[in-house]
Parts: C-alpha cells; sequence; structure tokens
DNA sequence: CGCGAAGTTGACATCCGTCAACATGCGTGG
DNA sequence: CCACGCATGTTGACGGATGTCAACTTCGCG
C-alpha cells in the first residue's frame, strides 16, 4: 500500500488530518492507492491524468471548500498544489464508505463534469473554452465579478486542450476590447459578463437570433423530432 | 411519470419483459424519468445528449449483449435505435437497485467512457478518430477483422465531433489507401490492423520512435518528474 | 420510375498549432 | 542592492487540418 509522505500511515483518527502543501507539491499520484480524500482549506488545486504518451490533461480544478481525491481503490488521477495550500485529509476505507454520504453521487458529479468537458472540447472554439472556463473561476468576496485566477498558463491550456499561446492571444485579446482586466497576475476582473456569456456560447436559450451568427453550430442534428419534443419539455 | 408507450407502466414482472423497436425508434428520451434498464438481445442503439442549442452528441453506441438506460431518476440521455431492435427491459426502482449488481460501478464504468471521449476529442485529430471509432466497432463471426457498422456517417460524425463531410472523406481516404474496405454497406473490414493501430495513436507505449512522427504532440508537461516517476509505476 | 435521404467530392476560408523571437518576472547569489 | 539565469508569458508569421458551401452521385423505398 503506498503511504503518502505528507500524512503517513495510519491516520489515526478516522475522521480527518489537517496537511499544508506548498505549491507544486503533489498530494498523491496517479495510480498510488486511493487511502484519503480531501477537502480543501485554504488554496487551490489541480487533478492531472497523464496518458501513455505522455500528455497531461488537467482534468479539473479545485477551490476552497471543493473536496476531491473521491476515487475507488485507485487514484485515477494525481492531485498537485497550485498555491500553497491547507487541506483536511479524510480516510477513505471500501467497507465505510458511507462515511461519504453517497459513493454513487459523487461518480455522478464526476461524471455529470467529465460531460460537460465532452461539450466543452467537442463543440467550442478556443474562444468560446476560454469563455467559459473564466466563468467558471471562484468568486472573489462580495463582487461576483472578481475571479480567482491562481493558475498557469500552461495549466488552462491542458484543462481546455490548446496551447499555451493560443490561451495567451485569447486572454489578451480579451483584455484589449475591454471585456476583462487582470489585476496583480492572479486576480481577473470581467467588466462585462454580458459579453462573456455571449462568447462563451452558454447563454440561455431565448436568443435564438444569434444562433446563426458569429459562431458555427456545426450538429447533425437527424431526429429533429426528438429534439423539437425535448425542447418542449425543458422549456 | 412518463410511461414509455412501448412498454407501458408499470411493468408486472419484476425483471423483464421483451420489447422490439423498429429502425430510428425512440426507446426513451433525455429527461423522461428512469423506470426501466435494457439488455439487447439483438441489434444497435445510440444513446444521444442534445444541449440548449440543439447540438446533438451521440454519446455511445450498444450493440447485442450490453446494457444500456442506467441512469438515476432521469434519463441525461435519449436512447435510439439504430436497426430493428429486440431488448429486454429490466424495471429499474430507486429501493431496489441492487437488482443491478453495483450502481456505483455502472457510473464508474460511464465515467472512464467519458473520460476516453475526452482524450479523443481534446487529443486526437479527425483521421485518429475515426480510426479509434472502427477499432472499436463489435467484431463479427470469429474473423476478429471484420467489424459491425451499423450506423450512419451523421451518427459517427455526431460522436466524433466532427462533420459529415470529414468522417466520409477520411473513410474514403482509408479505403484508398487499402487499409480497410466496406462490404454490403454495413460491414467493414481492416486489412492492417497494425496500420489502424498505428494510426489511432493507441498503439502500446515501446514505440517511442514514432511519438515525434506524423502526429503532432502538443501537450504541455510541467511536472515532468511527476509523470517519469508515473510511467516507471506503471511499466 | 421518381423522389428524398444519405453519402461523396472539390474549392475555399478560417482557426489554431508550430516555430521563433522577445519580454517579463522571480529567485538566488554575489 | 544589483546581476544573472531560468521559468513563464506574449506576440508575429506561417501552414495545415478541418469546417463551409456547393454540386453531384448513390441508395432505398413507394
Amino acid at each position: 500500500m503506498f503511504v503518502n509522505p505528507h500524512i503517513g500511515s495510519p491516520v489515526t483518527a478516522k475522521c480527518c488530518a489537517s496537511i499544508s502543501f506548498k505549491r507544486s507539491d503533489i498530494i498523491y499520484n496517479q495510480g498510488d492507492a486511493a487511502d484519503h480524500w480531501y477537502e480543501i482549506v485554504s488554496g487551490a488545486v489541480r487533478t492531472c491524468f497523464f496518458n501513455r504518451r505522455g500528455q497531461r490533461q488537467v482534468t479539473a480544478f479545485y477551490y476552497g471548500g471543493d473536496v476531491f481525491g473521491v476515487d475507488n481503490c485507485t487514484y485515477v488521477e494525481s492531485a498537485e498544489a497550485i498555491t500553497d495550500l491547507m487541506v483536511r485529509a479524510h480516510r477513505l476505507c471500501p467497507d465505510d464508505a458511507d462515511e461519504i454520504c453517497d459513493a454513487s453521487g459523487i461518480f455522478r458529479r464526476a461524471l455529470d463534469l467529465s460531460r460537460q468537458r465532452v461539450v466543452l472540447l467537442g463543440r467550442k472554439t478556443a474562444l468560446q473554452r476560454v469563455a467559459a472556463f473564466i466563468l467558471g473561476l471562484p468568486s472573489i468576496g462580495s463582487d461576483g465579478n472578481r475571479r480567482f485566477l491562481p493558475m498557469s498558463r500552461a495549466d488552462i491550456a491542458d484543462h481546455l486542450c490548446l496551447t499555451i499561446h493560443t490561451v495567451s492571444r485569447i486572454i489578451s485579446n480579451l483584455i484589449r476590447n475591454g471585456i476583462i482586466r487582470i489585476e496583480n497576475k492572479k486576480f481577473l476582473v470581467i467588466n462585462s459578463l454580458e459579453d462573456m456569456l455571449d462568447i462563451s456560447g452558454d447563454e440561455q436559450i431565448g436568443a435564438e437570433e444569434k444562433y446563426n451568427t458569429g459562431i458555427a453550430i456545426y450538429n447533425n442534428v437527424v431526429n429533429a423530432q426528438e429534439y423539437r419534443k425535448w425542447i418542449v419539455h425543458k422549456s
């Protein structure tokens, strides 16, 4: 069994232990035995998946209050600290999985996230991806438009499956157009939420007139009858 | 509660009922109450997800012996018959979920599938996607190289997030180069499995000399130390 | 035989990765 | 405190992959 050097093993208290990590510390590695799950007290984390060819995918970012590392038996991704980090580690035993209230619920959430990523990667342009990513950053303080941006361009690129060049160019463009601005490197302010929503392609139904402008729609809806039915069903 | 017109409700036998569908019949709709799961006796099924803009994603294909529709409460995708279809429908109640051996296991499998799709969409070219898709088709008979290809180009395109034009062009190219051939429209024969594996980018580690030829690798591995550790760990 | 759906193919435009150069920032040591 | 070097980020030029548009062919079905 893999022993996390930062925690030691076994953790005596069933519930939790507080641990701090430094920036770019590894919390656990892909392939390690999944013996703990984590709750972020402060800081930010990225989870990464490396495939056989060495391509890194940043599968998710987590911030204060989030939970990560709820894997089964073996971690399928590794987790690394993006900033200095404080977490509470919880023991994860196969036989007291009920400790985490609903195991299948957690997989379900992961599945939803993954499916969102499929939409993002399969159907969105680089500009739309970056905009959607920025909209998903955690808000800072009471102003909903100030966002925390702790990760590097490489992290963003590997999350959105783009190059750092493209990410950098797009962010520069958004700044040049006055839609966002950067404060102190690690904070991002959205000047025009409306523009961002518009660009990201995530705006609500009801703006049909925009559907065929600007951004390519290239789906091949075959069973349009069903699609119509569903739209009616939802609205 | 939604009543599937093909099944009626409630299904009296707890276990199952055999039902047949015609080509392009809808088995259930996205958003319907998830009251049954299905086992394919013969034929093929596609599951689709429609997003708010009406873009269709074909999330998976299922063939004889496969199980689909194991959702929780509400179907998140719709299921449609690709061919004439025979299934066995099983009642799915929240309280006897143990009937399906392990609910979280099924989510886990769906999650793995979805993560594979993320790799495919984020990191593969159109040619690689089509090749990987063909390799994933079910074999027919004892010859592992004869595959069943029941779905339309539009289905394939919406599954791989490409256009039908690109799919068509790539398949034509593979045929022209003698790597595959089509028999009777609905069957595909792989002439050179080696070439297909090579093209798909799914070949095993150990062919490092190929890593930098032909196909772009554009990941931004930051924590290379960790990556090395993991590779060692796996091999 | 005729018609609509599905598939194929070519010309062209555009997005974004590649390559290259340079700027900026940060940490370390003198 | 400054100098240096490395990591990170920015920007431009260019090309290739793939979407778009259009025309045509093939197929299935009545």
